[in-house]
DNA sequence: AAAATAAAGGACTAAATTGTCCTTTACCGA
DNA sequence: TCGGTAAAGGACAATTTAGTCCTTTATTTT
């Protein structure tokens, strides 16, 4: 539904959300062995976000990646938009060109208030919003750190 | 999450189950037009299904593909295992090696119940319960043809 | 038997996704 | 101001998925 791609940038926000700011930047590979995924691929991806100002970052020694205020406002969906050129995530589990309550593929009403849900958590939840919620839940995103 | 060819597959036994029968086979041209889909590419996967006997089919003038007692006894899980090698329904939808209620990603609590469900249904229910559903509900699923 | 029909099979191409690598640019600290 | 560091950028390679095309085989009809 969300390509790698997309799995691995969200992931690395929200790392960032976790573990950075602006005096404590996150470089790529730091971020990329956190998270277990490929280096040189990630960073490509940074580089994204960051040219759509979904992440900051600074050059040089000490530099690396971190948001600021501004990123921590953005959404989930933000980011899926970014990476994914044109996402999925709302069409039908079967390939049909319209599936709707009209006309309702067979999985559709399984399918239908999970997607709405999941649609809505992305676009109106911040990222803040998200990394708050984790702690106060206590969930533990380790993401791949003690998996 | 599926793959085309697993949508593409799913519809066509879909299709099958609804419209045809021993006496009534269907070559793989007419349900491909009838399902706007690739008529090579579904050719290649009905053969797919045939050999792993999801689906019946007979050659020469008159021939083509149809479902006997057998195959309607075949899950939908059975067509998903034949075409993908590999299925990913099951994966975490962010991308995590582990993700469960003791580790949950941010959107865990609301894709794990859709996911049960959803492997419950292809699981469990039979192409001919499935197809069964559909027209006790009056679900029209007109696949491509009337959209 | 021959012709037509349709699946079986497999080689091949195309496109998208995933991933690597190398060079350049900016920045910091000594 | 020079060396090192890390992002920016982009070319390139690999893999997976998607899709095409051509030949062979089996079956039916005439």
């Amino acid at each position: 539904m969300l390509t790698n791609a997309c799995k691995y940038a969200i992931r690395a926000v929200i790392y960032l959300a976790l573990n950075s700011d602006a005096d404590k930047k996150l470089g790529a590979k730091q971020i990329a062995s956190e998270l277990d995924v490929p280096q040189a691929f990630l960073a490509k991806l940074l580089r994204k976000l960051s040219s759509d100002k979904l992440i900051s970052s600074a050059k040089g020694p000490g530099g690396g990646f971190f948001l600021n205020k501004e990123n921590l406002e953005k959404t989930v969906w933000d980011i899926i938009t970014a990476i994914d050129d044109q996402q999925k995530l709302d069409d039908c589990f079967l390939g049909l060109v319209k599936c709707n309550s009209e006309n309702p593929c067979p999985v559709h009403y399984i399918a239908a208030p999970f997607k709405e849900q999941l649609l809505n958590d992305f676009k109106k939840k911040t990222i803040a919003v998200m990394a708050e919620e984790m702690v106060e839940n206590g969930t533990v995103i380790t993401l791949n750190r003690f998996i």
